[in-house]
DNA sequence: CTTTAGTAGACTATTTTGGTCTATTAAGGA
DNA sequence: TCCTTAATAGACCAAAATAGTCTACTAAAG
């Protein structure tokens, strides 16, 4: 498995860096890679994606980099997820009806669609913001 | 991806029938592996690891086969899921420690495990009962 | 003692994951 | 105008997971 793979995982601890750093200049992947230890050239890929998904701005050149798009507040972690993940839902059937060709009623569909929503409303409620978040105190 | 791989949906499939066709006599896994368009050599691999979770019972020999080792309703999905797919969940740092070796203070790990904690209410809530509704009327 | 059906485990093809490599384009600064 | 920095594009690749298959064996019914 996994739903939440390296990509989600390096792209959310990524986002978070372009948070904490956020100020008026873009912070180039290099840097960000070394602080992660991340892989740079795979880092970049990741971050190409989520530019792509409307996620990051970019700037390039000598002092370029990336940005946030958008405050952390306004990105949720499911369009981080579905933009790095590549997909829509957890089953295709969910979305496309033609993949299940057999049977007419399928009886599991509602547990797995169930589930897919519970995925979604989660991470759809959980922004960026929230992720960023300095310490998180679990003794209360 | 995928959290539900073919294992779990062809796994809950079987389990949908032995609920369904439910009676003094044991269900042999060909006579499913044909209902459901199913190998018969995989769904055995199923079987038999829903077995040794405890799920189900089996009889050897001519006219032998699987039934349900419990009542629908005390067969929660999320051990169905945790027994086919062999993960206890998302993700590995969310039970062991020691993968996340080079963050002390991680700070996406409680996106991660509250999103693994809403996956595990939702299908531990979900019984076999519940999937195995014959008719599940969307018009509500 | 033959047939049916579960059991055990090695084996395999395909896809996904987690990258790497090379080359190019754009912008800043000397 | 070069030189350096850094994003962009896309082909490439190794390892792991997924989705099976194959063979041989054991147990029970008739």
């Amino acid at each position: 498995m996994s739903l939440i793979t390296t990509r989600s995982r390096y792209g959310l601890r990524l986002l978070i860096e372009l948070a904490d750093r956020a100020g008026s200049a873009p912070i180039d992947l290099g840097s960000v890679a070394r602080n992660q230890d991340i892989p740079e050239l795979y880092l970049s890929k990741l971050a190409a994606t989520l530019k792509a998904a409307g996620v990051l701005r970019s700037e390039r050149g000598a002092k370029g980099g990336y940005r946030l798009a958008r405050r952390p507040e306004d990105i949720s972690i499911l369009s981080v997820v579905e933009a790095l993940e590549g997909r829509s839902s957890l089953l295709e059937c969910t979305d496309d009806p033609a993949i299940c060709a057999r049977s007419g009623e399928c009886r599991t569909l509602p547990v797995w669609s169930g589930l897919d929503k519970a995925i979604n409303d989660y991470l759809r409620g959980v922004s960026l913001a929230d992720a960023a978040v300095a310490v998180i105190d679990y003794s209360i």
